[in-house]
DNA sequence: TCCTTCACG
DNA sequence: ACGTACGTGAAGGAA
C-alpha cells in the first residue's frame, strides 16, 4: 500500500492567503482573496505532491482549552479581519464541493488534529506532508513527515520543506526540542508567553545542551549567565505552561478516519457553481466539459445528423409546420397565447461572416440547436428566414452582431438582451448569456471562455463544434427566458421608453454606420506616417546626445531616471512606481529647460505615428473604409464609445495632429458634411437646472464663457479680458464635471484658495446651479443612481463607501452623470432622426461617424442642401429646452476642412 | 495583466 | 492626512 496524506493546517493557510494575495471580490461583493490564494496553495502542492488522500484541519471558531487558558493570562486575543472571516465559512462550502475531507472539532485545536493524523499516518506506514503557514508544526518534522511551508511573495508561492534533519540544519536542534526552545522563547504569535528574559538564543543554546527543559531544570545550577538562571528560577511556572501550549499532541480522540479521505477528482459538479460564482476563472478551465453541463442542456434538442438537420430545415421551411420541430407539438400555438420565439446566432471569432451554429429557444424551454457543416450557410438562413415568419415576437441576444448573419431581421421588430440589461445596470462590463443567467435567472452557464478558454484564433471553436452548439443553445435559452424579467425590469424603472424609442432603433442606426465606415486615403495616410518617422529619428538622435546615452525615451521609468538623476531636474508629481512623466509635470519644466521640450514633442510624434499612422492603416479594408465598432453598452453614462479603430479620438488640438484629418475623404461623388453641437452640456445645464441667469444668458445669444466672466469678475462685457474669458471657461468646464477646487487649481495653474473663491462666485452669480448640484447629489444618494431627462440610470455606489475620496468621487459622479448622460440622449435622438430622414427622403447621403456632440454624414454632392437642412432641423429639434441647441456646421472634401 | 501616458468629447 | 476634476480606447513598457 502506497499511501499518501497531505494535511493541510487550514485557518494558517487561509491566513497566508488572506495577506499574502491583493484584495479580490466578485461582482456580489463578496471578498474572495483568501478563498483564491488557498486554493492556489493548495492545488499546487497536490499537483507536487500527488498524494492518495487528503484532509483539512480548522479551528473551532469557540476557544479551545489551550487557548482559554492563555486567554486567561493575556486577557484577549486578535480578532480577525471581517474580510477574511466571511470568507471561511464558503471555502468550507467550496472544500466540500470539491469532495475534501474537512476536519474541526470542539475542544480540538487544528495543530493537535494534524499531529495525531500525522502520527498515526505514519504508524501505518503513510508518506505524510503537512501543509502549514506555522513553523510550531515543525517539531512534528520526522523522516517521513514533512513539514512545508508556503509563501506568497508577490504572487508567487515558494514552498519551504522540513524533515527532522532539516529542522536541525536550520535551527540547531531536532523536531521535539523544538518544543522546547519554543516554550522558552515564547512566541507572541502563538500566544505563548515563554520565560522573560531568554530569547531565541539563549533557549536554543539551553536546549541543544540538555535537551528538554526538565533537564535544563535539573542542571539549574550549571548554567551559566547569571541572567537566564534567575529568570528560570522565578518562573518555573511560566516554562512548564509554555511547554504544555507549546506541545502538540498527537494522541486527540478524533472522530474521523483518514482512510475515508481518499483524493479523487477535485473539479466536481458540485463545486462547478461555487467557482463560477466566486469568479476564479483561470480555474474553471480544470473542469472539463462533463462537469460545466448543466442541467438547462436536457431542454436543448440537439440537430446533430445530416437527417435530423434536413427534417429540421423541411419542418422550418414549411409554413403549416412552423416550429412543431420543438418537442411540444402544439409550441406555435403556446407562442400565440403567451409565448415567444426567439432566434439567436452566434458568430464566430475566427471569420465574422462564418456562422457557426444557430439555436432557436421559446419560453416553453424547447431550445433546438442547429449545428451548421453539414448545411449551408445559406440553406441556414433561408431555414432562419422562415422561422422569422413564424415567430410573434423576437429577441436576440445581441442583435447588431446578428444583423449580419440575417439581414432580413431588418425588417422586424427585433428585441435585443444586452442592450436592456446594459440600461438597467450601465455599469457592468459585459452583458453576454451568462452574465444574463446568473444575474436575471440565478443560473450559472458555463461561458465562452468556459468552453473554449481564451481564443485568440477561432481554431479552439473549429475543433469543438458541440460546445459551439451548446453555446448557442445556451444563448437562446437565457435570451427566451430572462426577456420577460429583462421587460419588466425596463418598466418599473421608467426606461421602457428609453429602450424601445431610442436604444432600439438605434441599434440599426450604429450597424448601419459600421457598414458604411469611412473612406480612408491610404496612401496619404502613408505619407504622413513617413514624415513623421523622419522627424522622429532626428529628434531621437538629439535627445540621445543631449542625455549622454541612449535610452527607451517611451519608457516612463527610463526617462525618469534620465531626466530626475541623471540631469536633476526638479521633479514635480511621484506616482506609485516612480518619478511622474506627465505632459503636465514636463510642461512646468520646458520653459527652463529645452531638452524636456524635445520629449515632449518627440513623444506627440511617436503617439502619431503608432497610434493613428500606423495603426490606423491596418484597420483599411479592401473596399478602401475603416469600418470601427460603436459600442452601445459600455460608458456609464449613456454615451456611446468607439473601437477597433477608436474614431472618437483623432486629433484636432495640436495642428501637426490635426493635419491627420486630411486623410479621411468621401467616396467620388460625394462630399464631408460634419455638425456640431456647440456647448451641449452647458445648455443642457443651463435648462435642466432653471437657472434665470444662465438661461437669459444664452437667450442674449453672445460669447457663453464671455458672459460668464463677465457675470462672476463683475466687470462689463466688452471689457472681458483673455485670462478672464479663459478662466470663466475653465469654470464652466468645472461645473459639468462635478467642480472641486483642487482640480480647478490644477487645470488654471493657480492656488487651491483661488479656485474656492472661483467657485463661490460662480455659485452666486447663478444660485439656480448651485441648488442644481446639490439637488442631484442628494437625490442620487436618496435613490441610490443618478438620472437623465430621459430616464437613464446610473447607479452611484461610491456614494455609500465609508471612504471619503471615494465618496466624493460619487459626489462627482452625481452632479456629471444627468448632464453627460443628457446630452448623450439628445444626440441619439439626433442621430435618428437624421437617419431615418435620410431614408425618408431616399437620399444617397449616409450618417458615418458621431463623436459624442458631432455627427459626420457623407453626403451626395447633389444632396448637399436637403442634407444641411435636416441636419440643422433634426440636430435643433432633438430636444426641446429652454435654451436653443445651436450647431455648428461645414462642408469639406476631407475631415480636416469639415471641422 | 497592470500601469502610465495621451488622443478625443 | 489623505489625493481628486467627467467620460472613453490604444499603445508601449514593466512585471
Amino acid at each position: 500500500m502506497n499511501h499518501k496524506i497531505v494535511l493541510i493546517d487550514g485557518h494558517s493557510i487561509v491566513n497566508r492567503a488572506f495577506y499574502g494575495v491583493p484584495n479580490l471580490t466578485n461582482s456580489e461583493g463578496l471578498h474572495t482573496n483568501a478563498i483564491y490564494g488557498f486554493l492556489n496553495i493548495m492545488l499546487k502542492i497536490l499537483e507536487e505532491e500527488n498524494p492518495t488522500h487528503l484532509i483539512i484541519a480548522f479551528d473551532r471558531s469557540e476557544p479551545t482549552f489551550r487557548h482559554q487558558m492563555y486567554d486567561d493570562y493575556k486577557g484577549t486575543r486578535k480578532p480577525m479581519a471581517d474580510e477574511l472571516r466571511e470568507q471561511i465559512p464558503v471555502l468550507k462550502e467550496v472544500l466540500h464541493a470539491m469532495g475534501i475531507m474537512t476536519v474541526e472539532q470542539p475542544g480540538i485545536e487544528a495543530d493537535d488534529i494534524l499531529g495525531t493524523l500525522a502520527c498515526n499516518a505514519q504508524k501505518n506506514g503513510w508518506t505524510v506532508r503537512i501543509i502549514s503557514g506555522d513553523r510550531d508544526l515543525l517539531q512534528l518534522a520526522t523522516d517521513q513527515i514533512m513539514i512545508r511551508i508556503p509563501k506568497t511573495r508577490q504572487g508567487r508561492t515558494t514552498v519551504e520543506d522540513y524533515y527532522a534533519e532539516d529542522v536541525k540544519t536550520a535551527y540547531g536542534v531536532t523536531p521535539k526540542e523544538f518544543i522546547d526552545v519554543k516554550a522558552l522563547m515564547g512566541d507572541s504569535s502563538d500566544n505563548i508567553p515563554g520565560v522573560p528574559g531568554i530569547g531565541e538564543k539563549t533557549a536554543t543554546k539551553l536546549i541543544s545542551e540538555y535537551g528538554s527543559i526538565e533537564n535544563t531544570y535539573a542542571h539549574l545550577e550549571e548554567i551559566k549567565p547569571p541572567r537566564a538562571k534567575n529568570a528560570l528560577t522565578e518562573h518555573y511556572d511560566m516554562a512548564e505552561m509554555s511547554k504544555i501550549l507549546a506541545t502538540i499532541k498527537t494522541d486527540a480522540e478524533l472522530e474521523i478516519n483518514p482512510e475515508e479521505a481518499v483524493l479523487t477528482n477535485l473539479f466536481t459538479e458540485d463545486a462547478y457553481p461555487y467557482f463560477k460564482r466566486l469568479e476564479f476563472k483561470n480555474m474553471l478551465a480544470r473542469f472539463d466539459g462533463a462537469q460545466m453541463q448543466n442541467d438547462i442542456s436536457e431542454a436543448f434538442q440537439y440537430l446533430h445528423t445530416e437527417k435530423e438537420l434536413l427534417a429540421f430545415l423541411k419542418e422550418l421551411s414549411d409554413e403549416t409546420v412552423g416550429f412543431s420541430v420543438f418537442a411540444d407539438p402544439n409550441a406555435d400555438e403556446n407562442c400565440d397565447a403567451n409565448g415567444q420565439h426567439l432566434l439567436s446566432f452566434v458568430d464566430s471569432v475566427q471569420n465574422k461572416e462564418k456562422l457557426f451554429a444557430v439555436a432557436i429557444s421559446d419560453t416553453q424551454n424547447h431550445t433546438a440547436v442547429i449545428r451548421t457543416g453539414a448545411l449551408s450557410g445559406e440553406q441556414i438562413l433561408s431555414c432562419m428566414e422562415s422561422a422569422l415568419l413564424h415567430a410573434k415576437i423576437l429577441i436576440t441576444p445581441d442583435l447588431k452582431a446578428c444583423l449580419s448573419f440575417v439581414p432580413a431581421l431588418k425588417e422586424r421588430i427585433v428585441y435585443d438582451m444586452h442592450v436592456a440589461a446594459y440600461l438597467l445596470d450601465p455599469l457592468k462590463n459585459s452583458y453576454t448569456y451568462d452574465d444574463i443567467a446568473k444575474d436575471y435567472l440565478d443560473r450559472l452557464l458555463p461561458s465562452r471562455e468556459d468552453l473554449f478558454g481564451k481564443a485568440k484564433d477561432g481554431k479552439a471553436i473549429l475543433e469543438q463544434p458541440e460546445d459551439y452548439a451548446k453555446m448557442a443553445a445556451y444563448s437562446a435559452w437565457t435570451t427566451a427566458n430572462a426577456w420577460d424579467k429583462l421587460e419588466a425590469a425596463l418598466k418599473e424603472a421608467g426606461m421602457w421608453n428609453l429602450y424601445e424609442e431610442l436604444e432600439l432603433p438605434l441599434i440599426r442606426v450604429l450597424y448601419d454606420m459600421e457598414q458604411e465606415g469611412i473612406r480612408v486615403d491610404a496612401k496619404a495616410l502613408k505619407a504622413y506616417g513617413d514624415q513623421l518617422a523622419e522627424s522622429i529619428a532626428v529628434l531621437e538622435k538629439e535627445i540621445y546626445q543631449e542625455a549622454g546615452e541612449e535610452f527607451n525615451i517611451n519608457s516612463p521609468k527610463q526617462l525618469g531616471v534620465i531626466l530626475f538623476e541623471k540631469m536633476n531636474l526638479p521633479y514635480g508629481k511621484k506616482t506609485k512606481t516612480g518619478y511622474s512623466t506627465a505632459a503636465d509635470v514636463l510642461e512646468r519644466l520646458a520653459p527652463d529647460y529645452p531638452f524636456v521640450s524635445k520629449i515632449l514633442e518627440y513623444r506627440q510624434l511617436t503617439k502619431l505615428k503608432s497610434t493613428y499612422a500606423d495603426g490606423l492603416a491596418g484597420y483599411i479594408g479592401e473596399d478602401g473604409r475603416i469600418h470601427s465598432t460603436f459600442h452601445q453598452t459600455i460608458t456609464a453614462t449613456g454615451r456611446l464609445s468607439s473601437a477597433d479603430p477608436n474614431l472618437q479620438n483623432i486629433p484636432i488640438r495640436m495642428e501637426l495632429g490635426r493635419q491627420l484629418r486630411k486623410v479621411f475623404i468621401p467616396k467620388d461623388g460625394f462630399i464631408l458634411i460634419d455638425a456640431d453641437y456647440s456647448q451641449i452640456e452647458l445648455r443642457v445645464l443651463a435648462h435642466m437646472s432653471g437657472d434665470e441667469n444662465l438661461i437669459a444668458a444664452y437667450q442674449a445669444e453672445k460669447d457663453i464663457h464671455r458672459i460668464t466672466a463677465s457675470q462672476v469678475f463683475h466687470v462689463p462685457f466688452e471689457e472681458v479680458t483673455d485670462l478672464q474669458r479663459r478662466n470663466a471657461k475653465a469654470v464652466n468646464f468645472g461645473i459639468v464635471y462635478g467642480i472641486s477646487s483642487f482640480g480647478l487649481s490644477q487645470d488654471l495653474s493657480i492656488s487651491r484658495k483661488e479656485a474656492q473663491e472661483y467657485i463661490d462666485r460662480y455659485f452666486e452669480t447663478y444660485p439656480g446651479i448651485k441648488a442644481f448640484l446639490d439637488r442631484l447629489v442628494a437625490d442620487a444618494k436618496d435613490t441610490g443612481y443618478a438620472l437623465t431627462m430621459y430616464g437613464r440610470r446610473r447607479p452611484v455606489p461610491e456614494l455609500s463607501s465609508s471612504n471619503y475620496m471615494q465618496r466624493q468621487f460619487g459626489e462627482r459622479i452625481a452632479m456629471n452623470s444627468p448632464i453627460q448622460g443628457t446630452a448623450a440622449d439628445i444626440i441619439k435622438i439626433a442621430m435618428l432622426r437624421v437617419y431615418n430622414r435620410l431614408k425618408a427622403e431616399q437620399l444617397k447621403s449616409r450618417l458615418i461617424l458621431q463623436v459624442h456632440d458631432e455627427l459626420l454624414i457623407e453626403t451626395a454632392s447633389d444632396e448637399i442642401e436637403q442634407v444641411k437642412q435636416i441636419l440643422s432641423e433634426e440636430m435643433q429639434h432633438a430636444a426641446d429646452l429652454r435654451v436653443a441647441l445651436e450647431i455648428g456646421m461645414q462642408e469639406g472634401n476631407n475631415w480636416y476642412e469639415a471641422h
